[in-house]
RNA sequence: GCCGCUUUAGCUCAGGGGUAGAGCACAUCAUUCGUAAUGAUGGGGCCGUAGGUUCAAAUCCUACAAGCGGCACCA
C-alpha cells in the first residue's frame, strides 16, 4: 500500500470530455483561472459530480466538473438566490435592524424572502428597500463562505437575534458544516444551503414586486411573516421583457375578458357565485353537452340529486364531522315573519345543508333496490351543483367559487375492476384535454397520508392501480407522498392560468370508506353481500374553473365550437340589409350561432368592433354580394378576406364549427 | 380566516376640505361608406357602506364590506 502524499493529484473531467490534472483541494475558481481569465471573470459556481458547489469549495478527488455562468438556467437561479438571500436580506437588515429573517428561496422567475417585521411594511417601503439593494449592489462586495459547527452557527444567530435561523439549524439533522455567507467585512451573514455568486458584481437586473403575508413553515397556526416577492434577470432588457410579458398575460385574465366579452359577472350580494350572461352560458352549455356525449359513449348514466339534504345524511357520510366548516347549513324551520323580530322565533334544532359534494346522494341512488355484481361497474354521472363555504381570501373569479358545477361521477365497482376503470378514466381525460387543446397538464399521483383508513394491502393495491393506469394512458406524472385523501389515493390534473398559477381540474379518487359509512352493498357471485369500491372522478373538475382556464388559455379567442357568437353578418350599406337577413337565416338554419350588424356604421368600425369582441368569423355583405349571392368571409386574426358562394360559405362554417366529439 | 393594497360614470382611470373630470361606451342627428375607430350634439355619478371630525367631507379619521396580490385551505 502506497502512503498518501500530502497533495495527491486528481483528474477533473469537463463537460466536453476533456480531462485536466490538478492538485487535490483545487477550487472551481482555480480551475476556471487555469482555463481562461475570461472564464474566471464570468464563472459563478461549479457543478461537481452533479452537485452545485461554491467556487471556493475545494475538490478533493477525481470528479466531473462543470463551471456555471449566469447565462445558463441554473446560473440564473443561483443569481436569483443571491439577490434574495444576500442583497434583499442585507438591505432589509440595514433599514430595519430588528427585522428577523426566515427563509428566502428562489421561485419561477424570481425569489422571495419571509421576514418578521416589527411594524407592518407596505408596498411603498419596497421602493426604499429596492433603492438600498441597488446601493449595496454597487459595492460589489465579495461573498465569503465559512463552515461552522451547530453550536457555533446557533450562537452566531443568537447574537444577531435571528430566532428563525436558530430554529432551522436546531432542526437540521447534521452537527457541523453549517454554511454561513458573509458580504466582505460588512458584518452581515446569512445561513444558506448555497451556492452563491462569488460577489455582488454578478448580480443583474432585479425588481421587488409585492408584499404578502405568509405563515412560518406554511402553517396557519404559526406566526405570520411578511413575504417580499421579487424578480431578477441577467440584464435590464430581460427584466423589461419579463415585465412586458406579465402585462400581456394580465390582459388574458378571465375576469377581465369575462366582462369585456359579456360572458358573466360577479357581485357583492352573491360573492363567489357566478351570474352567467347569455353568451357565457352558451359556452357553458356547449362544454356541458360535449362532456355529456363523452360520458354517454363511455358507459355512464346521468342522474340529478337534491341540493338541500338533511344533516342526518351528512352525519352518516362523515361530512358533518370533517367538512362542516365548508358547508352552508340551513335551519329546517319556518322563519319568523313578525316585523322587526328575530329571523327564527326559537333556536333551530333541525338542519339541512346545501350539498358540498354529490357522493352521498349518489350512494342513495345506488342503495335503491338490490345490486348484483352483474350490475357493476355502475358509472353514475351528475352535473352536480355544489356549494362550498370557501374562505373569503380563497375566492378567485371563476377559478375558486362558492357555487360550482362539477362534471362529477361516481363509479361503483369491485376491487378487481379498479384498474380497468382507472385506465379508462385516464384515457378519457387525455382525449378530452387534447380536444380542448391543453398540452401543459401536470399530473400528480397523491399517495397515502399518515392519517388514513384501510389496510396497507388495500393501499398498496390502490396506489399501484392508479400508477399503472397513468402509465398505460401514457401520462407523465409526479408522485406526492402523503397528499392523498384519508379515504384513498388520488390522481390530480393541474392546468396553468395566464400568469402561471396552477389549478387542479380533473381528478380521480379511490374511496374505500364511504361505501362502508353509507352501507352500500352488492350481491357477489358467492351470494353474499360485498362492499363496492367508489371512484370519485371529474374530467373538467368544475365547469366554472375549466371555462376560466379556457378563457385564459385562448386569450378569449375560444375555438369555434365554443364561441358564443360564431359569426356576425355585417353590412357595408343599408342596400344589403335584406340580403344580410337571408344570410343570417341560412346560418341559423345550419345550426350556427350568428348575429346581424345592420348598424349605420362604416365597415372598418364594424370589423374592428367584432374583432375586438373575438367573433371568429365575419361575413361582410354589400351590394356586390347581394347581387352575386356571395359573402366576403373574414376570419378573426386574418388580414384579408375570401369571397365565397353563400351556401358554400355556410356549409364550410358548419363543418368547422362541429365539436371535436 | 390571516397579511398588504385598492374602491370616483357601464369600462379604464385622473383629481382632491368649498357646485365632480377625461377617454372609451351609450343616446340623438347628419353621413350609405368595401375589411381594425366618420363627424356634431347630448344624457349619465349619494366618489364602496356606516359612523366621526369640521361652518363645510368625495377628499381627513374609525369601523365594516367587497375586490386585487399572496398565505393557509381547495375543484
Amino acid at each position: 500500500m502506497q502512503s498518501r502524499s500530502a497533495s495527491p493529484e486528481i483528474t477533473v473531467t469537463l463537460p466536453d470530455g476533456a480531462t485536466r490534472t490538478y492538485t487535490a483541494g483545487v477550487t472551481g475558481m482555480e480551475i476556471a483561472q487555469s482555463i481562461a481569465p475570461s472564464l474566471a471573470k464570468a464563472v459563478i459556481a461549479a457543478r461537481v459530480d452533479g452537485v452545485q458547489r461554491d467556487l471556493c469549495d475545494p475538490i478533493q478527488q477525481d470528479a466531473q466538473v462543470a463551471l456555471i455562468k449566469v447565462d445558463s438556467d441554473e446560473g440564473l437561479e443561483i443569481m436569483r438566490h443571491t439577490v434574495a438571500a444576500q442583497l434583499l436580506a442585507r438591505a432589509v437588515k440595514n433599514l430595519y435592524p430588528d427585522a428577523k429573517l426566515a427563509i428566502g428561496p428562489t421561485i419561477d422567475n424570481g425569489f422571495y424572502y419571509d421576514i418578521e417585521f416589527k411594524a407592518p411594511i407596505s408596498s411603498e417601503d419596497l421602493e426604499t428597500i429596492e433603492k438600498e439593494m441597488r446601493r449595496l449592489k454597487e459595492t460589489n462586495a465579495p461573498i465569503i463562505k465559512t463552515l461552522h459547527s451547530k453550536a457555533d452557527a446557533i450562537k452566531a444567530f443568537e447574537d444577531r437575534g435571528e430566532p428563525y435561523k436558530m430554529d432551522i439549524i436546531e432542526r437540521a439533522p447534521q452537527d457541523g458544516d453549517f454554511q454561513l455567507y458573509a458580504q466582505g467585512d460588512t458584518g452581515f451573514i446569512d445561513l444558506c444551503r448555497g451556492p452563491h455568486l462569488p460577489s455582488l458584481k454578478h448580480v443583474g437586473a432585479f425588481k421587488l414586486m409585492n408584499v404578502a403575508g405568509a405563515y412560518w413553515r406554511g402553517d396557519s397556526k404559526n406566526q405570520q411573516l411578511t413575504r417580499i416577492y421579487g424578480t431578477a434577470w441577467r440584464d435590464e432588457k430581460e427584466l423589461k421583457a419579463y415585465l412586458h410579458q406579465l402585462e400581456e398575460a394580465e390582459k388574458r385574465d378571465h375576469r377581465k375578458l369575462g366582462r369585456e366579452m359579456d360572458l358573466f359577472h360577479f357581485q357583492e350580494e352573491a360573492q363567489g357565485s357566478c351570474f352567467w350572461h347569455p353568451k357565457g352560458f352558451t359556452v357553458y352549455h356547449a362544454l356541458e353537452d360535449y362532456i355529456r356525449r363523452r360520458l354517454s359513449v363511455s358507459g355512464y348514466v346521468e342522474v340529478k340529486t337534491p341540493q338541500l339534504i338533511d344533516n342526518k345524511l351528512w352525519e352518516a357520510s362523515g361530512h358533518w364531522g370533517k367538512y362542516r366548516e365548508n358547508m352552508f347549513v340551513v335551519p329546517d324551520v319556518v322563519p319568523n315573519t313578525e316585523e322587526g323580530g328575530k329571523v327564527f322565533k326559537e333556536e333551530p334544532t333541525r338542519f339541512m345543508a346545501l350539498k358540498p359534494m354529490n357522493c352521498p346522494a349518489h350512494v342513495q341512488i345506488f342503495r335503491q333496490g338490490i345490486k348484483s355484481y352483474r350490475d357493476l361497474p355502475i358509472r353514475m354521472a351528475e352535473f352536480g351543483c355544489c356549494h362550498r363555504n370557501e374562505a373569503h381570501g380563497a375566492l378567485h373569479g371563476l377559478m375558486r367559487v362558492r357555487q360550482m358545477t362539477q362534471d362529477d361521477a361516481h363509479i361503483f365497482c369491485t376491487e378487481d375492476q379498479i384498474m380497468s376503470e382507472a385506465v379508462a378514466f385516464c384515457a378519457l381525460v387525455k382525449d378530452v384535454y387534447a380536444d380542448m387543446g391543453f398540452e401543459d397538464v401536470r399530473v400528480v399521483l397523491a399517495l397515502r397520508p399518515e392519517m388514513r383508513a384501510g389496510s396497507d394491502e388495500v393501499w398498496d393495491k390502490a396506489e399501484d392501480g392508479l400508477r399503472q393506469a397513468l402509465t398505460q394512458a401514457g401520462l407523465e406524472f409526479v408522485e406526492a407522498e402523503g397528499e392523498g385523501a384519508f379515504y384513498g389515493p388520488k390522481i390530480e390534473y393541474h392546468i396553468r392560468d395566464a400568469i402561471g398559477r396552477s389549478w387542479q381540474c380533473g381528478t380521480l379518487q379511490l374511496d374505500f370508506v364511504l361505501p362502508e359509512r353509507l352501507d352500500a352493498t352488492y350481491i357477489g357471485e358467492d351470494g353474499n353481500r360485498h362492499r363496492p369500491v367508489m371512484l370519485h372522478r371529474a374530467v373538467l373538475g368544475t365547469l366554472e374553473r375549466f371555462i376560466g382556464i379556457m378563457i385564459e388559455s385562448y386569450a378569449g379567442k375560444l375555438p369555434l365550437w365554443l364561441s358564443p357568437v360564431q359569426c356576425v353578418v355585417a353590412t357595408i350599406t343599408s342596400e344589403a340589409d335584406d340580403y344580410a337577413r337571408e344570410v343570417l337565416a341560412d346560418l341559423k338554419a345550419a345550426g350556427l350561432r350568428a348575429e346581424l350588424d345592420l348598424r349605420n356604421e362604416k365597415i372598418n368600425y364594424k370589423v374592428r368592433e367584432h374583432s375586438l369582441a373575438k367573433v371568429p368569423f365575419i361575413f361582410v355583405v354589400g351590394a356586390r354580394e347581394a347581387e352575386e349571392k356571395t359573402v366576403a368571409v373574414r376570419e378573426l386574426g386574418g388580414k384579408d378576406q375570401s369571397f365565397e358562394k353563400l351556401d358554400a360559405a355556410v356549409q364550410a362554417l358548419q363543418e368547422k364549427s362541429r365539436p371535436p366529439f
